[in-house]
DNA sequence: GTTAACATACCATACGGTCGGTATGTGTCA
DNA sequence: TGACACATACCGACCGTATGGTATGTTAAC
């Protein structure tokens, strides 16, 4: 059915479509119970397309953690959280740009490699080691402005900016659980609101208004953080 | 093979068996990936006993994370955490228990109803029901102590009990989503630092030394919390 | 003798993966 | 410029196995 040529890919390549389906059904259904018939339907490709552009289920695990990591990586690049000029406010301004986009459903803002991470860590290692990269790429791009708003305010602290980093993410991927297990968002915004209010206690900036314009129109987006 | 019968059942029964196996298994491969075949052998019953105890495979996964809430119920209430007379001190030691029990492989500390929630919540919503049960119910027995902490402290607060019960779930399930995808249990425990020095924040008790003593050998447990 | 607690054999299907084939683009050399 | 070789992208039938589930039989306690 309409079979699209190299130069009239109108509906864009067989291994991009594949991509991004593996992305929605695995992010709601998990990876063991998404079948690569399911891709292939929810692509409209045959499974002689998968076959010929992934050289196994697991291989296409790794390869849509890669294609997260690189869809999210430009999100959140392009994402208004980076514009104050204080080092601080840009750190809170993240906080709460993502507490802005966990709406809807679940399975439009929880995070897809999170997910497979838990999932496959130890049957799939390959897979697992993707789902880290880009996690743990994802906290690396905070931990500048974390150190710069350390500086700037003058805090000694027996915490990393590495590890403080990590901790947000952990608190997302926590409330993404919970929110899981609860069905119901709330739960995974109710946990920002506290580690907002970690943030502003470890750089004395509990009285500061760092409320950031997260413009609405601009968090309409259906991808999501690693 | 050396049938138990019901007077003598030095193996446990079938279904406990069932339900252990179950427990690690899925801990470490995830419910779909689990088979009714791989519990059998691991629990050394055949099909039928399985069948006979457990209308389907999503009834076992039901039946698994009421265990679970049981079983680490029972272990919560008999931690030693609930020692001291503060009730902050009490919430810090429940922060250190948590901290000190995350040690090992990641199959021996990592929640089961936090994995099992994330994978099924679409697909499975008894199970995730089941889940969320188990998990808001460990929650729930922290309240008490952070009602009476606040209540003792004097602390006029944004922010409700039951809410930071949550959180320091969410910390939890973060922090062993983190440890999969990096493959490191120091994960997990790095973000309860940042965990425990928010709580202090909270209760203007950065300076106070509430270093409970866990005992290692009480430590030594397999389960782990919802 | 009724019932709970298993065991064993079996079934239909779904699954990951293979394979031979076709249509289309692409480089190259006379 | 055209023809040929080759590569890429995709199709769809097929295969072996694993899987969830069932039907029936057997044992032992009450």
């Amino acid at each position: 059915m309409s079979r699209p040529t190299k130069h009239a890919p109108e509906r864009g390549n067989a291994r991009t479509r594949l991509l991004e389906a593996a992305r929605d059904i695995i992010r709601e259904k998990g990876f063991a119970a998404t079948s690569v018939e399911d891709l292939c339907k929810a692509a409209d490709v045959t499974k002689g397309a998968f076959f010929h552009h992934f050289a196994s289920k697991e291989a296409l695990g790794v390869a849509v953690a890669e294609f997260w990591a690189e869809t999210t990586t430009a999100y959140f690049a392009a994402a208004p959280y980076h514009a104050p000029d204080d080092a601080l406010a840009r750190i809170l301004a993240y906080v709460a740009f993502r507490k802005a986009i966990i709406t809807g459903a679940l399975k439009d803002f929880t995070c897809l490699v999170g997910t497979m991470a838990q999932e496959v860590h130890a049957s799939a290692p390959d897979i697992r080691d993707a789902c880290g990269r880009s996690i743990f790429g994802h906290t690396a791009t905070l931990e500048a402005d974390i150190e710069t708003a350390r500086r700037e305010r003058g805090i000694t602290a027996d915490w990393s900016a590495e590890s403080l980093a990590r901790h947000m993410q952990a608190v997302l991927q926590g409330g993404f659980v919970l929110a899981k297990a609860g069905n119901d968002p709330v739960l995974a915004r109710e946990s920002l609101d506290h580690l907002e209010r970690y943030i502003r206690h470890l750089f004395n900036a509990m009285e500061d208004d760092a409320h950031d314009e997260n413009d609405p129109d601009r968090l309409r987006l259906r991808t999501d953080a690693p």
